[in-house]
DNA sequence: CAATAGGGATTTTTT
DNA sequence: ATCCCTATTG
């Protein structure tokens, strides 16, 4: 293997010699190179044959570009045998496909949602609508941790929902009846296949002796239940998280998971790393206050090289308006200020001063609009980082099952979905009155990604449906576009950004308590998220009043930031609350 | 069949 | 506030 920039505790991480390994990695220490360089390490140092190793994520996106990368590390050639990467439902869909040669077809979420939207009608006509969405909610979430639809059987803090398992029972019963899975069924019905059929568990384990898994703090109970079958008696395995980047207990996720895995591992090898290359100092300094602050935080060591700014300003603003303008204002003095400093410098790879070199982060969803509106009228360019469900539309599905149709003559993906197209658009034509087109033509954005993703798709028009079946919406997220970025806390978990700014500090925004209970030491994690994406400047922003669901809310500085010492924080002065141009914006005076 | 009024919920998200 | 769904009315 070429010489690598590896710290110590990455080496060791990647040339540990034997049994379990739990790497704890905090935000920019180096997940991702520690796994793909010890990917490489063992195939070529120590030989073990590439197609014995499972690795294992949860998205599409994490898979493939640690599949780049790990292709970057044992060279391109195509012909060559590579360890399989993939997610866990992408995975658990193969095994059942190929392996067990199960027929059953997987159903998209709206599809699933259509099918418990029958099954509710049949038992009970009356039942809310509104309810649908809690009730595939709960189903998911018990599906997720592995609990059967007895008459009683409730998750902990559930309220009583009324005939809750029957109709959770009579869904798995259609389900079964029209040979259709879900997505939470791949990882069941693996894990049932798994437990039931020992020839089949053991085949597999002797199949994949080295399992890794990637972002170990967001598994769920069905996932762990799936990796321990997978490992089985194989000592050789490496799990990869950070506990404090947990953010996806709403979705059944549980972080001590890691803590299981130390029980029932007692020989397991344990390694932190402790050197982040993304934080600075000031901005590593609030992180780690954010988590001291609360008992329930993991704590591990953690040190920056990086120097930062010696404060990180916080704006207090008098509405959400107020708040939008703010943002303006601090792009457009930063970018004054970052192509003044590239001037000199440069080659660090990046555009300097460029508009994605920001980040403006935010509890909700609702909240971005606002702040796009003013964007707009500064004509700062920015996009939104949504999920899209562009697969997941009518229009979309129809056109898979008509490309399906179309699989015996086995064209390139493209080829096929232009025809498809064709038909459609004759289609359209032929009925232009209400008789209703059978086929009806997506949006542009949603054509838009059907034709990337066909184009980009190397195999046969079977396998790329295969692949689009197991993909929901595309992320929309495009890294090398010249905009900035406006995202959920949720969405930038991952992401690495210049300037990062942090709207909607406010108590009841972050923590979220609109609507109810909601775990507190999980908000505080997502605020570290949204603190640990930043590489060189953090802003803090809040507004004293803002209107959320109809209801104007007299609001108070986040008490996350308030764990923050004053000593690393500055008061930024927005001047007096009329409408400022950004000329306004170099008068901003900065005081403690 | 289409327009309209009422009611209820409103988060974060991957597959 | 606002969206989405349902039931009702013209």
């Amino acid at each position: 293997m070429a010489p690598s920039p590896l710290t110590p505790l990455q080496f060791q991480a990647v040339t540990h010699a034997d049994g379990p390994l739990i790497v704890l990695a905090g935000p920019g220490t180096g997940k991702t190179r520690a796994l793909t360089y010890r990917l490489a390490y063992l195939i070529l140092e120590r030989g073990l044959p590439a197609e014995r190793i499972l690795a294992v994520t949860f998205t599409n996106q994490a898979a493939e570009e640690m599949a780049g990368r790990v292709r970057g590390l044992l060279g391109e050639n195509p012909g060559a045998v590579r360890p399989r990467i993939t997610t866990f439902h992408g995975f658990c869909y193969g095994l059942l496909i190929h392996d067990l040669g199960q027929t059953r077809r997987l159903l998209s979420e709206n599809e699933a949602q259509q099918v418990l939207k029958e099954t509710v009608r049949e038992r009970r006509a009356d039942f809310p609508v509104q309810q649908l969405k809690e009730l595939s909610r709960r189903i998911s979430l018990a599906k997720g941790s592995l609990l059967s639809p007895e008459p009683g059987n409730r998750l902990p803090g559930w309220k009583i929902f009324p005939d809750w398992s029957r109709l959770y029972r009579d869904y798995q019963g259609h389900l079964a009846e029209q040979n259709l899975w879900d997505f939470d069924d791949l990882i069941n019905q693996t894990v049932f296949f798994l437990e039931t059929r020992p020839d089949f568990r053991e085949r597999i384990q002797k199949q994949f002796p080295y399992i890794f898994v990637d972002e170990f703090q967001d598994i769920n109970s069905a996932q762990y239940r799936l990796f321990r079958l997978l490992t089985g008696p194989n000592r050789e395995w490496l799990v990869i998280g950070d506990p404090n980047q947990a953010i996806y207990g709403f979705r059944g996720a549980r972080a001590d998971f890691f803590e299981r895995l130390r029980e029932e591992a007692p020989s397991v090898t344990e390694i932190v790393l402790e050197d982040t290359f993304r934080l600075n100092r000031t901005i590593l300094a609030a992180s780690q206050q954010v988590l001291a602050a609360s008992p329930a935080a993991v704590r591990l060591r953690l040190a920056a090289t990086k120097k930062g700014p010696p404060t990180l300003p916080v704006a207090a603003l008098a509405s959400a308006e107020e708040e939008a303008r703010q943002v303006v204002r601090i792009i457009e003095t930063e970018m004054g200020g970052l192509s003044m400093l590239s001037m000199g410098s440069g080659g660090s790879g990046e555009v300097p001063g460029s508009f994605s070199d920001f980040a403006v982060l935010y509890r909700l969803h609702a909240q971005g609009e606002l702040l796009g509106r003013f964007l707009d009228e500064k004509g700062i360019p920015y996009q939104r980082v949504r999920e899209t469900h562009w697969a997941d539309c009518p229009e979309v599905r129809a056109i898979f099952s008509r490309m399906k149709a179309l699989v015996p003559f086995n064209g390139a993906p493209l080829e096929a979905l232009e025809q498809v197209l064709r038909e459609a658009a004759a289609n359209l034509e032929r009925s232009n009155r209400q008789s209703g087109p059978i086929l009806r033509i997506p949006d542009v954005e949603a054509l838009k990604q059907l034709r990337l993703a066909a184009g980009a798709h190397r195999g046969d028009l079977e396998s790329f449906l295969e692949t689009l079946s197991l993909q929901t919406g595309l992320d929309t997220y495009q890294p090398d576009r010249e905009t900035v970025k406006l995202l959920t806390f949720h969405a930038a978990k991952g992401l690495e950004f210049p300037v990062v700014i942090l709207t909607g500090c406010e108590d009841g925004l972050l923590p979220l308590t609109l609507f109810g209970e909601a775990d507190p030491e999980e908000e505080r994690r997502l605020f570290y998220v949204g603190c640990t994406r930043a590489t060189e400047k953090l802003y803090f922003t809040w507004a004293e009043r803002r209107t959320l669901m109809g209801q104007s809310l007299r609001q108070r500085l986040s008490p996350f930031v308030e764990d923050i010492d004053e000593k690393i924080l500055s008061r930024l002065q927005p001047g007096p609350p009329k409408k400022t141009g950004p000329r306004r914006s170099r008068q901003m005076s900065l005081f403690k």
